[in-house]
DNA sequence: CTAAATCTGTCAGTAGCTGACATCCAAGGC
DNA sequence: GCCTTGGATGTCAGCTACTGACAGATTTAG
């Protein structure tokens, strides 16, 4: 790995940082790029070089979440049901939320009350179902024609588990736990 | 009411019609606020005094769903159990989807493929929910810590359901019954 | 050491969206 | 019928996110 692609990944971290300083300070939209390359001290243009939209300062961390799922769902039993193998693929991600959960709740909070970046996130979440889809479409015993549906179904109600569990977390100041609050709204779903 | 109020409706229809026409001929995003303004033949400041967001011309029709969906659900039995009434809460809507057809297909499909527009869907959902979510809460067995989550997770879980129906319904261009499509999504989720 | 590939800032431009202001037309009281 | 008042309109200027093009510096590769 050459030095360009040292400092590349280091700028771009530096960026991310002075991003959340300052949306956390005085608020996301009121808070504009070129106050956030001046702080790194580039100018605006090149801020874009790093972060297709503004939006990614914030939601970027998230784009590994759904390759991390796809494969933590891959190590499950095959005749495992769908609910219980997406429940345990999940695990892995809550204890990566919980390990630095200062960042990730300042995070969360923000996404949670700013319309702006629902968007953002919740397009994150539909690239994340895509992911997990095919592997839980092969788990339900349903004939092949409503099989894409099912599987859409079960995937999109688990993420909006999973959301809604990580939004009290967060809500609560990361003290309540996690993995109970999560198996209360999927079981709330299944009853 | 006055002709003032007429007017107003008058041109508001016609934008949101001059729009779609455009939307669906060029594309949403290769379509300019400006060219819908020639369209109609006003200012773009005058279209901007009746829709808030160019993504408005096209979900400003689902504003009233949510309120739609939570009247229904309020005329179902107390005892109901939560799915039950949810289910049947959304069979005034999906009558309302088959009435014209024609029209909620379009606006459908281009929701469903145009990445921009999907954020304004969601927000909009996410609305619903809020009106959704009381008369759930109350239907549940669950204490009373743990009843916002749960009621939270099973209106945005039908919601996923109610979505991918219709998402479906709209690719098969019609064909297929809608009714039938939600009953599969939500046995899926719940088995 | 040279040549190709990158990174950078600057500049100009587009699209969505907002505020301010002057103008004009309908609504309602007299 | 008149006149005041409030809503609607167009124009203009401006902000912010974002993009393409260009030229200059730097780094890597051969």
């Amino acid at each position: 790995m050459g030095l360009r692609e040292l400092t590349r990944r280091a700028v771009r971290t530096q960026i991310a940082e002075a991003a959340m300083e300052l949306f956390v300070a005085n608020g996301y939209e009121e808070t504009t790029v070129d106050e956030i390359a001046a702080a790194v001290g580039i100018s605006s243009r090149s801020v874009f070089r790093y972060f297709p939209t503004k939006e990614d300062m914030v939601v970027g961390l998230l784009d590994g979440v759904g390759d991390g799922l796809a494969a933590a769902l891959a190590t499950r039993p095959r005749d495992e049901s769908a609910w219980v193998a997406l429940r345990h693929a999940m695990t892995p991600h809550l204890d990566d939320l919980i390990r630095d959960s200062d960042r990730k709740i300042a995070t969360a909070v923000m996404l949670a009350d700013t319309p702006a970046l629902r968007g953002a996130l919740l397009a994150k979440r539909a690239r994340w179902e895509e992911a997990l889809v095919p592997d839980i479409a092969r788990r339900l015993k349903v004939p092949p024609a409503r099989r894409d549906l099912a599987a859409r179904a079960v995937v999109g109600a688990a993420l909006v588990c999973l959301n809604n569990a990580v939004d009290e977390w967060a809500r609560s100041g990361g003290t309540k736990p996690l993995a109970k609050l999560l198996d209360t709204a999927v079981t709330a779903v299944r009853g």
